[in-house]
DNA sequence: CACCTATGGGTAGCATTACTACCCTTCAAA
DNA sequence: TTTGAAGGGTAGTAATGCTACCCATAGGTG
């Protein structure tokens, strides 16, 4: 799967998978991993600095939390963050609509 | 439609668009809007150097005209440019399943 | 004539964003 | 004791689309 494809879309697929419940950053990893049949094995260094964008957005909210003596961070979705999901996915639809049409329509010939 | 999602997908875009004939700059960007149903209104500021990239890439052909006294540049798909059309084909439906299974199937709840 | 608009090509610099390559800790198993 | 996985993090880089400009020609309209 070539990376950049990946560019703009990170943010949905990381609200999507919270969607699922609470996770923390290696839980979402395993997430998008499983989720998308194997395609998205993404690094920590891609993760972490989305779910703190989405964070400073407002959109997940992170609690570190400290059940097994270990420090980990758990991430849950806002209010405005499982909006936001509802906007990214008909986002995605009209995204992909247009790309569709212009990947597999018949060509439109040059004047 | 919000521009980063654009981010990665529009070599495949301009090569279909090209797929259908040779066009120059101005033609590409009206055949992404119409071709889109009015999706994709792409600046000059975008196609230009995505062209050059690809012409650089040795998948697009660009030949300056004068038919009618105005220079203008055409661009046509290399068979390498087609090649690589076939290519981004495959590897959009890859990206499209995957984004798919993670935004509209059910969710993975977290362990 | 002067001006505006569309067509047509181009570039410099910016902002965003995902990635590589690192640093750190804790814990279980070999 | 050492290795590996789980777990969190950051600095810096590369790619890339966009904004805001530059240029020219042509055809209308005030």
């Amino acid at each position: 799967m070539r990376a950049e494809r990946l560019k703009g879309h990170l943010d949905a697929l990381l609200l999507a998978v919270l969607a699922g419940g609470p996770r923390h950053g290696y839980g979402v990893i395993e997430a998008l991993r499983t989720g998308s049949g194997g395609r998205f094995d993404l690094p920590k260094g891609t993760i972490y600095p989305a779910l703190h964008r989405l964070e400073q957005a407002g959109l997940v909210r992170g609690t570190w939390s400290d059940d097994t003596g270990r420090q980990r961070r758990t991430y849950e979705l806002t209010a405005a963050g499982k909006r936001q999901l509802n906007d990214e996915r008909s986002s995605w639809r009209e995204f992909s609509t247009a790309v569709v049409a212009l990947l597999e329509g018949k060509p439109c010939p040059a004047t």
